[in-house]
Formats: structure tokens, sequence, C-alpha cells
DNA sequence: ATTAATTACATAACTGGTTATGCAATTTAC
DNA sequence: GTAAATTGCATAACCAGTTATGTAATTAAT
């Protein structure tokens, strides 16, 4: 097919469903070379009653991978013809057990000389090409199983989207969205207190005069996500990070991270060994976050927050 | 899926659309991830318009290989959701042609990205695998062109049976399947001569005890063809291949090729060097069968029988 | 010992394709 | 220049699967 020559690899799935096509419409007619009346689609249950004797439908289903009504819907038929024989004798009257009949079993075997042609002719097929069709499916369910094609998208989406993220020094013409950005998470889940206000309507003052930072991240030159690192004059730490905020409408592009990992880069070139922070369990995603970049729970500290739940601290090698 | 290791490859049909289902169901959640109103059908029509411009239905069937009622059916959708028109100006009024609309340009603008970060996951699962599925199902579409998995399987069931013929010489018991093998050809195209009955009923007399020989294939034990080889007085020629007859419930397992190649060798044995035949044009796989059994088309010999119109000739190295 | 939850299945309705068919527009044949 | 054949498409009916839903039988919970 010329077609997914100029699709590129997006394609697969129409690739995938035109070659299924044309194979199972060769099935049927090699059924019918062989004068028997038989559906493609019966040979998966066919195969597992002619090999493991009784079950029911949904054992069926499940050994097939097929849906339970799609078992139920090929039994029917295959009832009509003869091949299977339906509700067999069980304690629990839920249950429809199904077995082959005679006519089914002595199929099953006349069947087998068709079968061994045609595993000889795959092979053949499989041994003219240099890429073995057959096995690389084996690996893609198992591969797919591992990770879902979705979830490798989802990665290459953030993987792609964190490049386009810019995390920068503050500046005064940020200072409204270093407020708004926090006071949008603050006051979804908590409420604004004191230490807020001071910190974010006096940026200057209570951050960076103190010798603190500020970084932005930038999407696209627009502000999504803030991040603060404030000097602390206890004796035990060097910083707290505090004051990290990202733009609901940027999740999921990894701009926690980057902050993250800026602040704390930046609190090592400072030359800080010991750096602080405080959360709520509430947030998970930043939690998790805090994890990720190192930091440890601790307990004990004073804080002037309310909200305050957990405290993390992360020890940094020189 | 455990399944298939017990069914071996004769179940490829069934791995194939369930791999295709599964990749296609993961489709749809990707263009859900990306916030486009996509359905994962519409994708070949749609690539083909944008990077084609303009085409009639047809057109479109033909180049991404759906029949023309799909295409119709995602023309209706796609036109539906806006992102193509229909019916545009066309001289032949019985076609329908159809573009893309301003909407449906700016989304395969925007739809870029996601096809970069989809093709960079399948990319991905490819080099995680060391059998290429991609590209073996480009050899797969190729091959299958060159010969289908049907003709493969027919090709694998005749040389299959083929096995279970068995060549043996003339015996008293075959001396009226002799007769009627040969009586059921003859009297469909033509009609018995006095020279059929002469042979048919006294095989003995005018055949073998002339210095001649006749071979009986068995299928199973039970007789499916016949063939005679009758010494000739002609200075010209030692044997007469005649009397080769297949029946038709036992045709396609090459049997007519056994027959011929016995016989032929046969002569060889009894120090021939010559072998004639007659027969008629109308019997296209017979004259077929001895062009490759090695014979020629001569003339000028005479001939008791009315049927024949053409006469062949085998020439033995020693 | 009831009641609530769960299980096993059948049925209905949908999906993304197919083949079959009919009709109008166009082309070909004479 | 008309009749016959062909082309292009829409529609209908089917196919092999799916999800959603309802119901009877069984199991678990109190």
């Amino acid at each position: 097919m010329q077609l997914f020559e100029r699709t590129g690899k997006k394609a697969l799935g129409s690739r995938l469903r035109l070659l299924t096509a044309r194979i199972t419409d060769d099935a049927s007619k090699i059924y019918d070379l062989y004068n028997v009346e038989f559906s493609p689609k019966w040979f998966p249950v066919f195969f597992v009653l002619a090999e493991d004797g009784e079950k029911t439908i949904t054992a069926i289903a499940e050994d097939i991978g097929h849906s339970q009504p799609s078992v139920t819907k090929i039994i029917k038929e295959m009832s009509l013809a003869g091949l299977v024989s339906n509700n067999l004798a069980s304690i629990d009257k839920r249950k429809n057990v199904v077995g082959l009949t005679k006519k089914g079993i002595k199929l099953s075997e006349k069947i087998k000389v068709q079968y061994a042609d045609v595993d000889a002719a795959i092979e053949s097929v499989i041994s003219e090409a240099t890429h073995n069709l057959w096995e690389a499916m084996a690996e893609w369910e198992f591969l797919l199983e591992q990770k879902s094609l979705l979830k490798r998208v989802q990665e290459q989406k953030k993987l792609r989207e964190s490049k386009d993220v810019q995390i920068v020094p503050y500046e005064r013409k940020y200072k409204s969205n270093f407020k708004s950005l926090n006071e949008e998470w603050i006051s979804m889940y908590f409420e604004m207190e004191e230490a807020d206000h001071k910190a974010l309507d006096h940026p200057k003052e209570y951050i960076l005069d103190k010798g603190g930072k500020i970084f932005v991240a930038l999407l696209n030159k627009e502000p999504v996500g803030v991040c603060a690192l404030i000097k602390m004059s206890d004796g035990n730490y060097d910083y707290e990070l505090a004051k990290m905020a990202v733009s609901p409408k940027a999740r999921g592009k990894n701009i926690g991270w980057l902050l993250g990992k800026t602040a704390v880069n930046a609190a090592k070139q400072l030359g800080a060994s010991k750096i602080y922070l405080e959360s709520n369990t509430v947030l998970k995603p930043a939690i998790n976050l805090y994890y990720k970049l190192g930091f440890k729970k601790i307990s004990g500290q004073p804080t002037p927050y309310k909200r305050c739940n957990i405290q993390m601290e992360l020890t940094l090698q020189k």
C-alpha cells in the first residue's frame, strides 16, 4: 500500500486493520477449500474447547481475549451448526457450561490437516520475509502490556512540552503573576494567611532583599509557574523552598519539577547545605514532586502557617 | 496473550485483530489527550485531503484502500464536524468533489505536533523490539500481493496430498475402474468409439499382452486415476501414452502428473526412445500436462479416433 | 435469616467496516 | 442521434466485534 509510505508510522492502526481484513478474508476461503462449514471467527472458541474440554462462557471469553457477549454469540452460532452443546449440567445454575459435540470432536480431528497446511503456508511467508511478523506481534503485545501506546504518547508530549518551558529569574513585571498564581491554589484548598500576604505583596522586601530568590516558568513567554527560595535565619537550614505554584492550564508539562530543580541548583550555587519546606498532604502531586527532588519528611519545626501538616528537608551534597 | 503460544501461527488473523483493536482504542484516547474532536477512522481520508487537496469520493477510496461507501460515510461525518466541504464545483455532475474547509486546514496544522508525538511513541516501541512490526507488515503486504495466503495454502494442500497418492501397476481387480474412469471423461466431452471399447473391455489382450503397461493411481487405497502405455508397431514410435483418466473428485492433487511421469519412466526403462500421444485441444489441463511432461506438438500421424485433433511426441534421452 | 453485593449471562444498541443495489450522469457504439 | 454500457455515488442491509444494561442465581454481611 503506497499510502503508508506517505503517512509514516502514525497510520499503524489503519495499516493493521487492512492487513487483518485481508488475512481473515482469505481464512474463510481456506475453510471453503477444505469443504469445512466453519466461520473463521469461531476458531479461538473452537480451539480452547477442543484442547481443554468443557468451559463456561466467561472462562472462554477470558482465554481468548474477547468480550463475554461475543462468546455468547459465537456459541449460539456453533450450537446451531451442531458443533457444541450448550447448558451442560452444572451445580451453579448461572453458569452455561459448553462443550464440543461428537460432531465437533470429529471436526477437530479432521481439521488438523488443514491447520497444518495453513501453518506451513504462513511459515512460508515468514521465511520469505526478513522481519518476522509473528514475533513482532508477540513483542508488541508484551511491550504495550508494560506501557500502553497512550502512556507512551503522553510521555512524548510531556517531553516535548517541557522543552518549550523556560525558567527565568524574577523581575518586577512578574509581581502580579507571583501573587495571582499562588493565590489561586491557596484559596482553592485553604485560605490566605498573614504570612502569605506579606510575601506575595512584597516579594522584593520579604524575599529578594533578604538574600532569597524567585523563579518564574514561562510557556511561550507567558508566566505559568513560580517558586521562591527564602533565606532562613534558623541555624539548621539555609533556605526554604516556598510559594511554588503552577497554573492548572499548564499542568502535566513537568513545570513543577523544572522550577524545583532550578531552585535547588541555585541554593547549591549559593553554598547552601540544607533546604527546608512545608506543605500539606492534601496536595499530593506537590508532595510527590518534593520526594522526586530528594526531600525527606521531618517534623518538629515551628511554622507560621495553619495549613502546614508536613515538613521536609533536603541535604545537598557539596 | 497466552492463547497464541498454544494455537501456533494459524491464529494469525485472530492475533492481528486483537492487536489492531488495542491500538485503535488507544488512538481515540490520544485524540482526547490533545483535545482534538477527531475520530481515528477519519485519519486516512483527512491525510490524503490535507496532502493532495480536493478529490472525489472514489479517488479517496482508492488511495486509502477502503470501499467507496466507507468514504461516503466518513465524509458525511467530517462534513458535519465542519472539517470538509462537500459537492464542490465539478463539470461532471456525478462526481462529489471534496476538500478541507478552513477549519480542516487549521486542524491539519495543529494536529502535526500530535502526530509527531505519536510517531515518536511508536518508534520507541519499535526500538525496544527486536522484530520490526512496521517493516514486517510492509513485507507481508508485498508477499501477499505476489501470492495470496489462499494460494499458498492451496499449494501446501496439493504438495501434501500428492504424497498420499500411490502409483501401482495394473491388476485384474482394477479392470472395471480402468473402464469407468475413462468412460467418464470420454462420454462427457465426446462419445465412445470402437477403439475405446476394444482397449477398455479387454485391457489384457489389447494392451498388456502386446507388451504395454497400465498404471493405477491410488488415493487412500482407492483407484482414482489410470493411464496406459500401449506398444506401437510403427517403426518411428515405441509406445503410445493413452487412456489417461483422473476422477474429478481427485483433481488438483497432481495425480495426472504422477501417472504421466511414471509411464514415461517405465517407457525409458523398457528402452523406448520415442513416445506418441493423441488428444483434443478441448482438454486444456491435459494438453498442459503433456507439455509439462516434455511432449511437443507434431502432425500427420494416422489415427483411428475421430476426437483426435492434436498429436504429440516425446523424445527420451538415453 | 434476611438484605446487600456480586457473578454469569443474555439481550439490545452501537461501531467501523463490508457487499449489494439502484439511480442519475456520462461515455461509447453503431 | 439514439441505445447500450459504464461510471460515480448514495443507500440499505449485513458482519464481527464492542459497551451498556437487566435479570436470575449465588455469596457475603450483619
